[in-house]
DNA sequence: ATGAAAGCGCTAACAA
DNA sequence: TTGTTAGCGCTTTCAT
C-alpha cells in the first residue's frame, strides 16, 4: 500500500512551493521554464495523478450549461431520453460542486444556433462547459466561438468535426441501418411490394447515410427490391401515402429510421386489419411505444442509447475538470440494441 | 445558489458541536437522547446532506474485497465480462479511498463458500465491504455472519434473500428464456423435430425457471412440440447426444441458456454442413463468439449486462459507504439486450 | 516569478 | 456524554 505522491512531495523534491508545482500542473503562466520542467519532470517520475476528492473541497464553483431542444411536440420521442440522461448523469456526480443550468429549445435543432447566440451574449466569463448538440453550419461557428474562449464543450448525438471539443457521443447510422434490415430479414424481403423507408429529411447527412445503407443491405438480401423513402418529418403528408399504399398494394416491411416516423407509422398500423399490417422495425425506445410493441405492430426497434449518451457527455464533461492534463477529445460511439416487446421494459428508463 | 448547509451550520443552530452532529448523523452511541434527537430534526429541516467530497478526503481507507471465481477454464465465458466491470467500476470511482482487493477461486461457484470461510477467519476488523456471489446454503451462512460483523455485501449475479444486504445485482432467468424462445419464433418452431434446450445443471434454481418458461412459452406458440434437454455443464456428453441427434434427425431450433453451452453448441454446429444447422440462440456475448456470430451459426445471443452488473455494485457498495443513511437494500435488474451480428461489437468491451 | 497561508467540510483523535 | 482541534490534499488569495 505505497502512499500516495501528494502535491507537497512533489514540491519539497523539487525544492519549490505548492504554488508553483499547482501552477504548472494547470498550465498557468507566472513559472520559469526552468521550474516548469523539473516539476513536470518529477510529477512525471513519482507518477503523481491529482487528488479529484480534495482537488474540488476548495474549488470554486463551476458553470456547465445544457442547450438542448425541449423533449415536447414532434421532438418529444427523441429527447425525452436524452434529457433524462442529462438528469441522472448530474445525479450520480453528487456533489460535484458544479452548477448546472438547463436551456431547452422550443423549435428543436434548428434553433439551437441562435440560442447559442444569446447564450455567447449573456454568458461572460461565468460559463465553464457546455453540453449541446450541432447540426448545422452556424452551430458549428458558434461553438468554435465558445472553444475559443476557454468554455469546454461536450457534443451528444451528432458528430461535428470542431477542433478543441472536449468530448462527444454519437451514433452510427450505417450500422442502424444495417441492423434494421437485417431485422426485417431474408423472410420478410422475400414478399411482394416494396420496402418502405419511414426516413428523416434528406438535408440532414446522417439520414442520408441511413437510406444509403439501407439500399445497399437490401439489395444483398433482395436484388431489385423497390424501396419507397417517405419524409417521416411530413408526418400529414407520409400517412397519406403510406396509408393508400397498404390499402391499395401492399409492401413487403417498413424500417422507420427516426423516433416520431416509428410513432405514427405505429398508430397508422393500428388503423389497417391484422392481416394488413406489414412488419415494422422502429428507432429509439420510449414510453409511448409500448402497446405497440404488446399489440404486436413494432416487431422490433432499434435502441440508440439515448440515455446513456446524455450521462456520458455529463460524466465525461466532469471528468475533463477534474483532470488537469489537456487530453484530447473523447468519442463514444453510442451502443446499439435491439428491443422488443420482451426485453423493452428494461429500456424504458 | 443557496448556500450550502455544513455540519457547522447544524452545530451552532442547536447549540451543539461538530463532534457531537457527527456522531448523531452516523449513528455513534455516546450522544443524549434530547441531543440526538434536536439535531436530527435540524438536519432534516435544513435538508442537510453529507458533502461526500469532503467526508472522502478525511476519512480512513476501506478495504474491499471482490471474490468471484476465476474467469478461467468452462467459467472464462461467464466471468470475464463480470471480472471486466468491477475493474471498470473501481477505475469510475477514480481515487476513493478504497483498497480493493480481488481473490478468485479455481473451481467456480462450488468453492465459494470455503473461500467466504478462509477471508472470515484471516480479515479480522479489516474488511468493510464484500462483494461476491451466492448460490448455495453454505455461503449464504457465511456471508450472514459477514453482515453480522458489519460488512457490506453486495451480491452479483444472482439473488438471494439474505437479510441486510446493502445491494444485489441480479438477472431474471424468466424474462430471459422469454426473450429466447420469441427470437427463435414461430418460424423455426413450425419446422419439424424437438426443441433442444442446453441448459445449465437442474440443481441451479435459475436454470429450472429458464426451462419452465422456455416449455411454457413454446407450448404457447407450438403445441405439442417435444423439448430435449441437454446439461451444458457436461461438454463432452451433451456434445455426443446433440451431434448424433443432428446426424440422425434434425432439430426445429437450439436454446442454449448458459455461456459455456453457447460456446461447444457453436463449435459442434461448425463441424455439420450448413444445411444440417438448425437455428441457435445464446446466451451472453464475449469476444470467443464473434466468428460465430460472422459465420452465421449463432443467430443471436442474450446479454445478461454482466459488464454493468460489475459496474453497478462497485458503485452501490461505494455509494453506501458516503451515504450516513442506513437505506435498505438496492435491488438491481440487470438489462437483457438481444445481440445479433450486427451489433455485437457494441457489447464486448 | 514565487511562496506563505488560509481554508474547503468533514473525520478522527484526544481532552475534558 | 460532549467539545476541541488537527489535519486530509488541494485551490485560491495575498504578499513578496
Amino acid at each position: 500500500m505505497a502512499k500516495r505522491v501528494t502535491i507537497k512531495d512533489i514540491a519539497s523534491r523539487t525544492g519549490t512551493s505548492v504554488a508553483t508545482v499547482h501552477r504548472v500542473l494547470y498550465g498557468v503562466d507566472g513559472v520559469s521554464e526552468v521550474l516548469r520542467e523539473k516539476v513536470l519532470a518529477e510529477a512525471r517520475r513519482s507518477n503523481y495523478r491529482i487528488d479529484p476528492t480534495a482537488s474540488l473541497l476548495r474549488r470554486k464553483e463551476l458553470h456547465v450549461t445544457i442547450l438542448l431542444p425541449d423533449a415536447a411536440g414532434p421532438e418529444k420521442y427523441y429527447y425525452q431520453g436524452l434529457w433524462k440522461g442529462i438528469r441522472q448523469g448530474v445525479r450520480n456526480l453528487g456533489n460535484s460542486r458544479i452548477q448546472f443550468r438547463y436551456v431547452k429549445t422550443d423549435r428543436g435543432v434548428s434553433e439551437i444556433s441562435s440560442a447559442l447566440e444569446r447564450l455567447y451574449d449573456e454568458a461572460d466569463e461565468n460559463l465553464d462547459g457546455l453540453i449541446t448538440i450541432c447540426d448545422d453550419q452556424d452551430s458549428r461557428l458558434w461553438i468554435q466561438r465558445f472553444i475559443r474562449r476557454g468554455v469546454r464543450v461536450a457534443l451528444v448525438d451528432r458528430s461535428a468535426d470542431i477542433e478543441g471539443l472536449t468530448c462527444s457521443v454519437e451514433t452510427s447510422s450505417e450500422d442502424m441501418a444495417a441492423i434494421a434490415v437485417d431485422l426485417l430479414g431474408r423472410y420478410s424481403l422475400a414478399k411482394p411490394g416494396p420496402l418502405v423507408l419511414v426516413n428523416g429529411p434528406q438535408k440532414r447527412s446522417s439520414y442520408r447515410r441511413y437510406a444509403e445503407t439501407v439500399r445497399k443491405d437490401t439489395a444483398a438480401l433482395s436484388p431489385d427490391k423497390e424501396i419507397l423513402e417517405i419524409d417521416g418529418y411530413q408526418e400529414e403528408e407520409g400517412w397519406k401515402t403510406l396509408d393508400s399504399l397498404l390499402k391499395n398494394g401492399a409492401c413487403c416491411g417498413i424500417i422507420a429510421s427516426c423516433a416520431r416516423g416509428t410513432m405514427w407509422t405505429c398508430r397508422l398500423l393500428e388503423t389497417l386489419p391484422k392481416e394488413k399490417r406489414p412488419t415494422l422495425i422502429g428507432t429509439d425506445v420510449y414510453p409511448e411505444l409500448v402497446p405497440y410493441f404488446d399489440s404486436g405492430i413494432l416487431k422490433a426497434s432499434i435502441y440508440q442509447s439515448h440515455l446513456e449518451h446524455g450521462e456520458k457527455a455529463i460524466r465525461l464533461l466532469y471528468d475533463s475538470f477534474s483532470d488537469y492534463k489537456s487530453d484530447s477529445e473523447v468519442k463514444i460511439l453510442g451502443r446499439l440494441s435491439i428491443v422488443t416487446a420482451k426485453n423493452c421494459k428494461y429500456f424504458l428508463d
